[in-house]
DNA sequence: AGAGTTCGTATAGTCTCTGAACTTATGGTC
DNA sequence: GACCATAAGTTCAGAGACTATACGAACTCT
């Protein structure tokens, strides 16, 4: 640790206030965030120097006293790129700072028989139309993630395992030096938890686990409001949570796994998915004691009562249940989910540190 | 974040170097952990003054240069203890900063069919012995933590849900009081995990799960060196991973657990207990993503054989377990393991934090 | 118009780290 | 034994980041 390193966190945690709870003063920041007013004049200039907030017209309420300059986030004229590779789809999508989904792209391909290259060329498709946009709308776009079905090394950026899909690690540089940005890659659910966590359902909650849905069954997990990837990034893989140990072979190598007992999209009769998923989340609750579970994908369709029967399950068949019932909640974030959740791994980067982003040079040359 | 924070940091830093890493100079402690000498020269003095470390004799090893003087850990002046209270017994013992247990005392008594108050007795007196004979050798007590089987609210030190056991909210406070100690309450499964992290079988670990047999089964997660306790203090209960949706009532609502089918000291046909094993392991495998399940308690006692056969199941039907196994291990710690735990976490919190630690007022009294 | 309030900045002071110079203690060499 | 090379630990000036206090600016209320 060093000094920058307290600089940098308060200048995450002054963005981070701003694209929360919406622009306000500096006054009213250095309280929100409890530091001192001169030390936020400092942080807002900095960050003001980076492009990263603008400095609105003079607060116009009413109130006694010398009103405050409104600081904005400039969150419409930065984004990140979420990039999806399915097995019968790639999609794109462009996300600015404040959450919301400007342009995307999405197309139906035949990703299980072509070849890697055809694969990555798609991608690149889909990804420069929806760069196209964004330059047309002067968004600047500061990197981008690719959400794959299966396990992936974040550190590497291998995919390990991915049923019916080939991706040869070596493609994704080929990927970026096309489209000029840095890329990372992960697993789709886990990218779709992190998209619930900002800007799903999980914006109030420090912990929850999602569980989607759609081409295999996929699970995230946020503990802290942080996502718990594990010592290999292979964590969460929910879907091979077991539910019924003499139910169908599963490609994992078991049987009964909740993937295999409901269908890779879900689409097993209702009934039976309730009672995989009750099962499922019964574990969830006893191994992460979440505040609420987040259905996502196929699974976010199911009804009220389905919903009221999982939490009655959570309530009644749970060690901690009739103290803190853990909730079960349907994501709103539809199929973009992952896609959204790749941009929000970009833009967290830099919300967790602003400092990545150079300080555009506002010195004015003197005459000599 | 203030200025203090960086120096708490760094002194921890430096506290941890030693007791792990063992005695050293200043200059390569400075260099150990990424610091200055000069900055190092101060927060050794911190330290010092805190009582903490020791200067010993210089260096002797025939090396050019000025030698340089050697700092020491005081690590068996200082400790915690770790106390439990079972169905069957009640125990105490007192742990030292180098990890040692110095003392300890375990009685054999009724604790299900006593009223809270004798409970409370017998742990103080338990308790009482082991300072006693610290207060005998010279070891200072700086708190406490108390292992309990069953849920715990650690914020209202509330024990929620127990088995075979009632202990009021209010007692607590009354043993620390009698004691003159402050002690924290923590499920005992979750205080094994700890001693394993700090003294056991996960010293060398990241992130990994234990799992332990004994008046119930309890598990414990460790992710990057971590104790997770999930929102409301209840994450861990492996104890109820379904294994066999078909088996045996479990008192938590449902039937199957793992705790229902391998008995609650793990005294279940060896087959039998190693299949059941076997499906929670799996299940710990996907969703933790460990680098290594550590057996603990009557699990500990498994042979060989029983141990290749399970590490043998995470590699082939995990999906990750081709790429990265994860690895099955034994405790060495006995049934002292949520015992050491108590300590340790009461340690931890000194290691993290030194100026917990009053600075002893070394200045002498001016002569006026 | 003056009083009271609140905002933003400026200034001085504190805390903690760094870097370079300096002192101290030792081994090696002639 | 004198002298040099080497390494340890301290001292001191300086930089970075924060706080506290004071002050001018801008507004509302009477």
């Amino acid at each position: 640790m060093e000094h920058g390193d307290m600089r940098r966190h308060h200048l995450s945690l002054v963005l981070e206030a701003l694209l929360a709870d919406g622009a306000s003063s500096r006054a009213a920041l250095a309280q929100r965030v409890g530091l001192t007013k001169a030390t936020m004049s400092t942080l807002v200039a900095d960050l003001l120097g980076r492009g990263l907030v603008t400095e609105g017209s003079a607060r116009r309420d009413g109130q006694v006293g010398r009103p405050g300059v409104i600081v904005e986030p400039r969150g419409t004229s930065l984004g990140a790129l979420g990039l999806e590779i399915r097995v019968d789809e790639v999609a794109a999508c462009l996300v600015d700072l404040t959450g919301e989904v400007r342009f995307s792209s999405r197309r139906r391909v035949d990703n299980e028989r072509s070849r890697p290259t055809t694969v990555a060329n798609r991608l690149v498709a889909v990804a420069e139309e929806v760069l196209g946009e964004a330059a047309g709308a002067d968004v600047r776009c500061v990197g981008g993630a690719v959400a794959v079905p299966g396990l992936v090394d974040p550190d590497t950026r291998a995919l390990v395992a991915a049923p019916n899909l080939s991706w040869p690690e070596v493609l994704l540089s080929r990927v970026d030096d096309r489209l000029g940005l840095s890329l990372a890659i992960e697993n789709e659910a886990n990218l779709a938890a992190l998209a619930e966590l900002r800007h799903g359902a999980g914006t109030d909650l420090r912990s929850f686990v999602s569980v989607t849905a759609g081409g295999g069954v996929g699970g995230g997990v946020v503990l802290e409001r942080t996502l718990v990837r594990g010592h290999h990034g292979f964590a969460a893989e929910i879907g091979h949570l077991v539910v019924d140990p003499g139910g169908p072979a599963c490609s994992c190598g078991a049987s009964g796994c909740l993937e295999a007992v409901i269908g890779r999209d879900g689409d097993a009769p209702a009934e039976v998915v309730v009672d995989a998923l009750a099962s499922a989340l019964r574990s969830i609750a006893h191994v992460f004691d979440p505040q609420a579970v987040v259905l996502g994908g196929t699974l976010a369709g199911l009804g009220d009562g389905d919903v009221a029967d999982l939490e009655a399950v959570l309530v009644e068949r749970t060690l901690g249940g009739r103290w803190h019932p853990t909730q079960v909640r349907r994501s709103p974030l539809g199929r973009d989910a992952a896609l959204i959740g790749g941009a929000t791994l970009t833009l967290d980067r830099l919300i967790t540190d602003p400092t990545i982003l150079p300080p555009l040079d506002s010195t004015k040359e003197p005459m000599s």
